[in-house]
DNA sequence: ATCGGCGTTAACCTTTCATTAATATTCGAT
DNA sequence: ATCGAATATTAATGAAAGGTTAACGCCGAT
């Protein structure tokens, strides 16, 4: 297992690392957070030991920075015993908070648990097609479709996160004339998405792909 | 939603009282089980989180003595990754078993998942065909149907929730000639409508699917 | 023969929804 | 920033689908 880790006090960083490498656990350690956000963003590590109190910059921002292309699991280890620093760092998605100072055992003990929990996070899919109901459930409850906008919703989503062309679209659907004006998706697609609730500015799953069409994204 | 936790690091407790009331769920924690135990006979909650490794008395014991008298739902959280815990606690009836240390988010995800899955007290159908007395009883009363309109609404409520369209209903009902116009179904769902006082706008039983028939949701 | 029940069709009205056009907004390259 | 093109949105329209009623005609029972 291999851990990153943001710690400015080498010597508490050192000894974690003597101890973890017994475990089999590889602990590379960053004194300043923009290297280590660097590193990250090329190497791929299983966990991340963040210590909040840090000079220069905050570490719940790190955090924050290190959340927009990385769902690494985090465990946030502090000396400041504050409780809002634990809860803005769990909302951000930290993992687990450790405070100052503790066991490296707990430490050990915690990183296990965590590395185990993310192999199965089994999350229901927003969406459910159901043929045989000729229907689309999003969280759990039935939509409100006409027969093109579920033909086209449907025909996204078996195509998730590949980009389907307005023309493939009108010849897909039943319910769309081959000959009708491209525009007639667009129409259709934004039907959708008031219907789902997405917001065409930064859509969460219809995206819409410049140039060729749309995409969905699950 | 108005929530029992059974926890006994204060803390934690806090942290998560607060993460989830901002998502209008309602925490009250008891560090003591026996507390909990007297409250949870008075009071009405709609889950109960509970921490298995507690002082004093085993997590297990507990839910055992509170299925005595409850079936609330019930999370079972606990650092013991022992799996026989999970076997167990899964067999007394708790409903999710959630490995510390989690995500509040996850937890929150699971307390709307349960509660939802609660609400279905299974009920006497409105629709019952009598096969051999040639009758379909509608809130316990016989239907006067012609033939025709008592094949189609038998065929409807067999294939309940599919849509079935014209063509195949002319097909499986002997009292329909196959090439007869599908309008002839139109004008017997509507007589068949009229009779169960289903109003074709919004119709609560026989739905129209347009584009392929009809279909019966119960 | 005649009657009544019932499936069928025709005619007519209402509703639905794909489509187009028109307008507003966003995007991305320059 | 600026411009042109792509996308988003809204309203209007018209054709198709569904709903309803009345009348026709077949067929078995009287």
């Amino acid at each position: 297992m291999k851990v990153a880790m943001i710690e400015d006090d080498i010597e508490l960083a050192e000894i974690l690392s003597e101890y973890l490498k017994k475990y089999g656990i590889d602990v590379t350690n960053f004194d300043d957070p923009y290297v280590a956000i660097s590193a990250m963003r090329i190497e791929d590590f299983d966990a991340l030991i963040l210590d909040l109190t840090l000079p220069e910059m905050d570490g719940l921002d790190i955090l924050k920075k290190i959340r927009e292309f990385s769902d690494i699991p985090v465990i946030i280890s502090s000396a400041r015993s504050d409780l809002s620093d634990k809860v803005i760092g769990l909302e951000l998605g930290a993992d687990d908070y450790l405070p100052k100072p503790y066991d490296p055992k707990e430490l050990e003990a915690r990183l296990k648990a965590i590395t185990r929990r993310r192999t199965k996070p089994p999350k229901e899919p927003d969406f459910k097609i159901y043929k045989n109901r000729r229907e689309i459930h999003f969280k759990s409850k039935p939509l409100h479709l006409t027969p093109a906008e579920y033909e086209v919703l449907g025909y996204l989503i078996e195509h998730q996160n590949q980009p389907v062309d307005r023309e493939e679209l009108l010849y897909a659907c039943e319910n769309l004339s081959e000959n009708a004006s491209e525009k007639t998706i667009d129409v259709i697609i934004s039907r959708i998405r008031q219907k789902i609730g997405d917001e065409p500015k930064n859509p969460r799953y219809i995206q819409s792909v410049r140039g060729i069409g749309y995409k969905f994204v699950p």
